[in-house]
DNA sequence: TTGAAAGCGTTACCAT
DNA sequence: ATGGTAACGCTTTCAA
């Protein structure tokens, strides 16, 4: 049915070394018969087995993937660039969804295991380390992206978190707020701590104190990002700017403010964190603090590539900057 | 390196044949060597290849899917939907990005062929049908979501687009509006037609004409949308409503009509297709008519994996009933 | 109940 | 410049 590369060789007369040879440039073989053997393919229509020659030891050209969930919009512009970036350089690209959990990450990493996958890289928390650890051990490329997991050698490409938070601090303290309340993600998330903690940083700086009131820890869902958001808006202090650790969160925290008929930016300011599709697209736009998903889909397929190709065995974190976008939803306190 | 069936049966001191019938519950094997090599296969970590047991003319439980763009919140719950079943089924799934290019498109398949797909889900546009033609007289299962080719005899699984649009239709009439406008795709994509043909069908039976001034054609872009919104709403005659073929547009619409300062839905009601995440995020929230994405997304795959285990070889085409959700961008004409 | 051996489509080494 | 052949890790048939 499927042509192999015995039909190319008979239809040829020649031997299946030779048209192997010819199909991957090595090895002397005369123009002619390369022409020959080229035609012939073209006219059985041929598609080179990639199984077969991953079976000999060569590559699979297929990269594993893991995020939490691909309908989540700051994953899906990572994974777009990731796939881009890795068909550009001739991979394949496997995409699974674990909801973050340990179990389904596992499940995932012995199928990609048995699929024989390249590298794999992750965009997906993980809480036992043991299991990045066993998967190092078997000599498997690994790339975490926008996930650490701190204490380990593992490439790594992160956005600088902390930074982040130093900047949205900055942004909302230019503009003259001082009650400024934050929405965070668990705690157990690396990054969410440390926009946290850059953030408070630098009000602390600034000879502001932070009121632990003000602090709401969040699911990684819109609706806890509202109903946390109208416990804040509800409470007898009200803060004037709402710090929101990712776009989902900020976006309930806007659909409270409106409940609560609280105008934003006039009497409420909110800033995110991720610069996802979302925060365009709500009424005000969203000035977010941007991750450069793009750049950093880019280079963790860049990454692993070379981890691959054995270019490099040492061990790198890459630190993006962050940046700040400036739309409606935050202006000067009055 | 990696333990194969050599090192499990070496070591249980049986031969190849009798491992690989442990591992795969074929033959008759008595309890106690089953039990020796599962013991041996879990201590040295054993992991099947499937790339060896493809080769010898197994499956490689390893789906194709195609979409225009992942970061489309539209494609991204598809892709999800279709993730969840295939892995429920034990498939694994690759993703490839068309942006809706046909070049693009056959680089995908012949990729996806030389790696040996059980089966290609697309959800991207096609022009050339030849593509698909071709495809299917390899014999790959082929299943079309959320498009379709016309008079091709494929699997395909789509929402009414026809009913679709008669529903924005009826929703918008019972409010009272008659001058209404439509935000559509390029005439190119069936479903947009469709859903045009929908709209304008109960329009008219409702006795109202369509004005062909207020039917304005644009790309897949929130911008594009905005700015064909506004000739719309600066024009000497102003619709009080707006149909919009998907979320993307509606939501340049609703930029449009916030730049323009005219409330919506107060002065103008605006209406849309698809639900996404974006509909329920915006502000006002989207009315929208709702494909259903993750029954979609499960009954394609249901269909593929059918058609793999050739359980069936009748081609048919799903049509899934729209919905419509009502949220806030619509109300009664005042 | 178990095993030997052929075969799947390539690659790579060694001959010619 | 070209070809023969072992090897890759597994499944399956046939014998024992």
């Amino acid at each position: 049915m499927k042509a192999t590369i015995y039909d190319i060789a008979s239809e040829a007369g020649v031997s299946i070394a030779t048209v192997s040879k010819v199909i991957n440039g090595k090895g002397k073989i005369s123009a002619e018969t390369r022409n020959a053997v080229f035609a012939i393919m073209e006219r059985l229509d041929f598609q080179p087995s990639v199984i077969a020659s991953a079976l000999t030891g060569k590559k699979t050209f297929t990269l594993g993937l893991l995020v939490p969930d691909i309908s989540n919009p700051f994953f899906a512009e990572i994974a777009r660039a990731i796939e881009d970036q890795g068909h550009q350089l001739g991979y394949s690209v496997v995409m699974c969804n674990t909801d973050n959990k340990d179990e389904k990450v596992e499940r995932y990493i012995s199928l990609l295991l048995q699929k024989s996958v390249d590298g794999i890289i992750i965009a997906t928390g993980i809480e036992k380390k043991e299991i990045l650890e066993q998967l190092m051990a078997r000599g498997l490329p690994i790339v975490l992206i926008a996930r650490e997991l701190p204490m380990l050698a593992v490439d790594t490409v992160v956005v600088d978190d902390y930074i982040g938070g130093c900047m949205a601090a900055k942004h909302l303290l230019e503009l003259g707020h001082t009650d400024i309340a934050i929405l965070a993600e668990s705690q157990k998330v690396n990054s969410s701590r440390e926009r946290m903690r850059g953030f408070k940083q630098t009000m602390s700086e600034a000879g502001l104190l932070f009121k632990e009131q003000f602090l709401k820890i969040c699911d990684y869902k819109v609706e806890d990002g509202k109903s946390k958001a109208l416990e804040l808006l509800q409470g007898v202090e009200r803060p004037t700017a709402i710090f929101a650790c990712n776009d989902m969160l900020a976006i309930g925290a806007l659909q409270a403010a409106k409940e609560m008929n609280i105008g934003v930016p006039s009497a409420i300011s909110i800033i995110s964190f991720d610069n996802t599709i979302l925060s365009s697209v709500t009424n005000p736009p969203l000035t977010t603090i941007a991750q450069p998903m793009e750049q950093m889909g880019k280079l963790a397929v860049d990454l692993i590539v070379e981890s691959i190709k054995e270019k490099k065995q040492l061990k790198q974190r890459t630190v993006l900057w962050p940046e700040i976008v400036i739309r409606e939803s935050t202006q000067e306190k009055i």
